[in-house]
RNA sequence: GCCCGGGUGGUGGAACUGGUAUACACGCACGACUUAAAAUCGUGUCUCUUACGGGAUGCGGGUUCGAUUCCCGCCCCGGGCACCA
């Protein structure tokens, strides 16, 4: 037996698999088909770090498992690569960023190689790569002729250090997501994509996806739907309302005043009724100078300001009501005014402090401190009984809610209204490293879309990456470019100089794995009805409410143009745990403390590295890296090898035999829920046990290799090969366990008294109760437990357990 | 504040549907091999007790013959959302 040498083996067989291709997949409508899918990298300058193979070796475990079931697999890689890193970076030495981008992908190529992952890369894409952005800008005009990407003026996040315009998702706690400066407002005008009006298929058809629990939650609380009713205020003197949503509309006898959102623009309409005009301007000044930290500080005192001189009518009570604007309420979420009562903890306390009137209409259920709450003492929040409701007295909220509207709605002042928290899709960028958006400005037509015949708009070739102050993209100074002919009218016109985010290349990626080649379309119909959707998608939780839910809301539109067969992209989405540096901080590049997979491979192979990360911990919990343990996995991978020191020809030893048929049931059902861990250790305690009796027959030696190869593909491949095997041990079946084997007849029974452990006994499956009373009661540790003991009870499971209590 | 996870040895963690808690691995200790060390192999390793036994799965209760697992009330840690009407 040779020495085992990782690097030999590894390069070895990356050689054979280089040449041979066996993971290129071919659509082939007689085989069943499986699509995996993995979030294809963004190619930083950094290189790979260990947290990359996490999530790649556990789908390539799965794809390798399918393809020994028979599936044709589908298992591709590309690259994310348009972003700001990289121009940045550009900025900073001048060196283009295509150029940048086609060194940091050479560097990848070679570390994700050297994993032996299986990828398919004769579908390898580049989202920077004109032949495919082409497509991604055809989508973009999709949109516009469906009136779904439109210009609007807007307050943006404007990010005063990157030079650029979040959109809402990439504003972390009112601070810019990449460089976590504080994130100013500013007026611009922006490409923007319709996504609220998918908000409720997005919300509602998570019920037919396999997606993990806390993936759905998460998506839904950021879609945010809540349901309630609009109602209309009468402005008094005024034939105008002012629309409320409320979710609470059982309150809405109680309901005193009126908050509008300082923005609100019904306030300049009716400037000329408000008599304390100056006063309020300086208030809206106020918020309007405030950051999103300061507004949203939760220690900040409550403030708002009356708008005297107007008065709006109640609806249910026909009473007058104040008019006040105030900075909690905020413009963009429901029609930007709320009604007040004494039944929300921040109407109550605004209430209190700029002296407008508080009614209460709703009684707790047990009454606790009832007479403080309708003496305005304290402010109940929750649902309860009715009461100074007129008809609706004695209902509960929950009954009341439809019956209020229907009264309110035959009286044409209330309906029912879906709210979202989910906002439209701020699409531009002012930054040269994106997709160009396929628009023209015309003195005459306004906006054209680029004929497609023109599409892709290439990027111009430009020296100087820097983003402008006055917030314009440096597409806008090469005039050269910028300046062109109208589609239309042939006229003067002038290119649109924005870019798209960087989430539009990952938004559609997977569909061009389906046919990554085609120059004709963004993927053919044959190929799009035989992939048809991703089957099993893995990746992080920070992209569930970025790519995950803006790639759902291209595919849902794609869909509904006719242009996909499925409404949703991903059947299944599964979600790894990060891995942490050693400590357990977060691994970055300005901690200094990010883990480069190279210097692991190089010392102890990809074969054991993968099986590290396999086995570190729970798949989708996060796990520091402990450099130590690795260890562990190499002396497994060892033994393994040294395996082949005494396996023999014919021998089969019957206990070992149940041993790796159970193992084979363990691993494949443990692969399938992705507890990775579990499976390796199951296959340690059969390689222990090889060990321990050093009486193996050749072939369940192979079971063991075909279930471990998925995990460590090279040395496994190298052990079968000289075995002499001649198929790839990746082709092989994926083994089948015997169920016989599994049920034993003789079982180990529990023998408890009190429900404490006192022995166990070898019997029969089906041995009745009165025999193994019988049998127990010689066995001195158990008898000396019931002598002289009065038995109140016997609790007996077949095959299992036997409880005496006595 | 709301919504998800989670809390088990010195460490990472395991435990089916309520049925032998601590599998597997790391570390450590001791032993074997070695002139020596490394590597490797073997033994031990929750805790109290000389022992018989007892006690331990964040804390306090409950259900049960039996609870890491189910229920109620707390505490702590991680993540997400957050003045959302």
């Amino acid at each position: 037996m040779n020495q085992y040498d990782h690097n030999k083996i590894e390069k070895k067989w990356q050689n054979v698999w280089e040449k041979k291709k066996p993971n290129k997949v071919k659509e082939n409508p007689k085989l069943k088909k499986f699509y995996a899918l993995i979030e294809f990298p963004y190619p930083s300058g950094a290189g790979l770090h260990v947290g990359h193979p996490r999530s790649y070796v556990a789908m390539d475990i799965i794809a390798r498992k399918r393809r020994a079931e028979g599936f044709n697999v589908l298992y591709p890689i590309g690259w994310d690569a348009f972003g700001l890193p990289t121009e940045n970076f550009a900025i900073k030495t001048g060196i283009h960023p295509a150029k940048i981008t086609k060194d940091n992908i050479k560097i990848f190529t070679k570390q994700i190689k050297s994993l032996g992952v299986s990828f398919d890369w004769s579908r390898e894409i580049d989202t920077t790569d004109p032949k495919y952005y082409k497509w991604t800008q055809w989508i973009f005009l999709q949109f516009f002729n469906a009136g779904l990407a439109y210009k609007k003026k807007m307050t943006i996040n404007w990010c005063p250090v990157d030079m650029i315009g979040l959109a809402n998702e990439e504003v972390i706690n009112g601070c810019c997501e990449r460089c976590g400066n504080v994130v100013e407002k500013k007026e611009k005008e922006q490409w923007m994509l319709a996504i609220t009006k998918y908000a409720d298929r997005l919300d509602k058809d998570l019920d037919e996806t396999d997606f993990i629990e806390k993936v759905k939650i998460q998506q839904r609380n950021w879609i945010g739907k809540s349901e309630g009713a609009l109602v209309k205020f009468k402005i008094l003197n005024s034939n105008e309302y002012i629309e409320v949503f409320t979710t609470r509309i059982d309150t809405i006898f109680s309901g005193t005043y009126l908050i509008l959102a300082p923005e609100h623009k019904l306030i300049k309409e009716f400037s000329n009724q408000i008599t304390n005009l100056n006063e309020v301007s300086l208030y809206q000044k106020k918020v309007s100078l405030m950051t999103e930290i300061d507004r949203t500080n939760e220690n900040k005192e409550i403030t708002g300001i009356q708008l005297n001189g107007l008065y709006v009518e109640n609806p249910a009570t026909g009473e007058k009501m104040p008019v006040c604007i105030a900075d909690f309420v905020l413009e963009h979420y429901g029609t930007g005014a709320v009604f007040a009562d004494a039944h929300d903890k921040r109407d109550f306390d605004l209430a209190k402090k700029i002296n407008l009137p508080l009614k209460v209409s709703i009684k707790p259920k047990n009454e606790v401190d009832f007479d403080k709450i309708n003496n305005l003492e304290i402010c109940y929040e929750g649902e309860g009984i009715l009461f100074n409701s007129s008809q609706f007295d004695g209902l509960s909220s929950e009954e009341a809610r439809p019956k209020i509207i229907s009264w309110l709605n035959t009286k044409g002042l209330a309906e029912i209204k879906t709210n979202y928290k989910l906002k439209d899709w701020i699409f531009s960028r002012q930054r040269y490293w994106g997709e160009p958006i396929p628009i023209v400005h015309c003195e005459k037509c306004g906006i054209v879309p680029i004929p497609e015949k023109e599409l892709p708009l290439k990027l111009p070739n430009i020296k100087n990456y820097e983003p402008t102050q006055n917030g314009e993209s440096p597409l806008a100074s090469i005039t050269k470019w910028v300046n062109t002919k109208c589609p239309n009218c042939k006229g003067k016109a002038k290119r649109e100089t924005d870019t798209m985010p960087n989430w539009a290349g990952s938004s559609w990626y997977y569909l061009r794995f389906m046919d990554s080649k085609n120059n004709k379309a963004f993927a053919g119909k044959d190929n799009l009805k035989y992939w048809n959707q991703v089957d099993w998608y893995n990746g992080g939780m920070e992209h569930t409410t970025l790519h995950l839910l803006y790639s759902r809301f291209w595919h849902k539109f794609l869909f509904d143009q006719g242009l996909v067969p499925t409404s949703e992209p991903y059947k299944k989405r599964t979600s790894h745990g990060m891995i942490l540096a050693e400590g357990g901080e977060k691994m970055s590049k300005s901690r200094g403390n990010v883990i480069n997979p190279d210097e692991s491979v190089k010392a102890v192979g990809a074969d054991t590295l993968r099986i590290y990360e396999m086995f570190m911990g729970p798949f989708d919990q996060a796990i520091a890296w402990d450099t130590n343990n690795i260890a562990g996995a190499r002396r497994f991978v060892e033994k393994v090898w040294k395996i082949q020191e005494y396996v023999s020809e014919s021998t089969v030893n019957n206990d070992l035999e149940i041993l790796i048929h159970k193992t084979i049931k363990k691993v494949s059902e443990d692969i399938e829920e992705m507890k990775f861990n579990t499976a390796i250790s199951s296959m340690m305690i059969v390689v222990n046990e090889f060990e321990k009796v050093k009486n193996v027959s050749k072939d369940q030696y192979k079971i063991l290799l075909r279930l471990l190869a998925p995990f460590a593909p090279h040395f496994t491949e190298e052990i079968w090969s000289i075995l002499k095997n001649k198929n790839s041990i990746h082709s092989e079946e994926w083994p089948k366990y015997n169920p016989d084997l599994l049920e034993s007849d003789t079982k180990m029974i529990v023998i408890q008294i009190n429900g404490k452990v006192r022995g166990t006994v070898k019997a029969n499956n089906d041995i009745s109760e009165s025999d193994l009373r019988k049998q127990i009661e010689d066995i001195p540790e158990i008898h000396k437990w019931i002598v002289n003991q009065e038995i109140k009870k016997v609790v007996f499971i077949k095959g299992k357990l036997l409880n005496i209590v006595v």
